[in-house]
DNA sequence: GCGGAATAGTCAAGCCCTCAACTACGCTAC
DNA sequence: GTAGCGTAGTTGAGGGCTTGACTATTCCGC
């Protein structure tokens, strides 16, 4: 995403009633539109250019580790990752190209199948965690004082009630 | 992007001084990456969805129409909507196909070409405008107080500041 | 003015994602 | 037991993005 709200347009053209932005409202917006673009892009660069894992492959990896079997359901791991079930399905094939994860099929439902994080997936994952972890802190925590780390959560879980999670 | 931080690990296998998140840090930074990324996934379908304009191009059209002769340099233009010339030059092209944008000789650097808004795509802008800000307010600004308003800017800001911009 | 470096923009290959169609299995009711 | 429907997951086509190589132009020092 990304995206300024009121186009330089006179009034008239559009359905009154229009709760348009104040400024006070446009710069709050631009500053969370291009922070989380910027941050994202930053750590995914990071990330990628540090490790070779994507941030999409690090969190899939990520789930099936915070398992108990290290395996989970193709559906749960999708939801998890906030991923659609298309989308997991590719990038799991392409973790299994690279020997991390593997599928197994589900005992109790014949229609599902499993994701296994493998030894080589779980070794990937432990070599890549202290460095990502590192440069979340940098460009975020480290930027921020507690007051500011707390408002963030508060605001994040605000917006997470609404938006269903 | 997306990505959870710490492995499902016992000590001592990285390399010692890692500064793990503790769990309130862990609870900020899920808060945070969750719901910026689901708040961008559903503006962006929103968006595409009633206006059929991707977020991306909705930018584009943005800066230009903000400009007074609707016309910027491709390269100013890739900054403002923090974009790679590359990604933008392609956009452009798209935008070019649908009549809402044109390329035109830069008259002070030969090397240069002007991105310039047409009628249309202002039109299509001015249309899409009022549709998206409103769900802007609706999952965005309706879901906090005004002190979560300022709170959330003054972290964009701050983390701003540190990414540049 | 000329040679080299820097800048503006484009393009092709490859990866990733989305959408919609598809297979396979399970569940329920009759 | 089988029809019909819902769920689990995959697949392929198509579009968008990234990277890196490429062309064209300008800038700068001499």
């Amino acid at each position: 995403m990304t995206t300024e709200v009121s186009p330089a347009t006179g009034a008239g053209h559009v359905p009154a009633g229009t709760r348009w932005l104040d400024d006070g409202e446009q710069l709050a917006w631009r500053a969370w539109l291009h922070s989380t673009q910027m941050l994202q892009d930053r750590l995914e660069r990071d990330l990628v250019r540090s490790t070779g894992i994507p941030s999409a492959y690090y969190e899939i990896l990520v789930q099936l580790s915070e398992t108990p079997d290290r395996m989970m359901r193709m559906s749960e791991l999708a939801d998890r990752c906030l991923s659609s079930r298309s989308r997991l399905s590719h990038a799991v094939s392409r973790l299994e190209e690279r020997g991390w994860v593997r599928r197994q099929e589900c005992p109790e439902d014949g229609r599902g199948l499993l994701a296994v994080l493998t030894d080589e997936g779980f070794a990937a994952l432990e070599a890549a965690a202290p460095i990502h972890v590192e440069s979340v802190r940098t460009h975020l925590f480290d930027q921020l004082s507690p007051q500011q780390i707390a408002a963030m959560r508060d605001v994040g879980e605000t917006l997470l009630r609404h938006l269903g999670r």
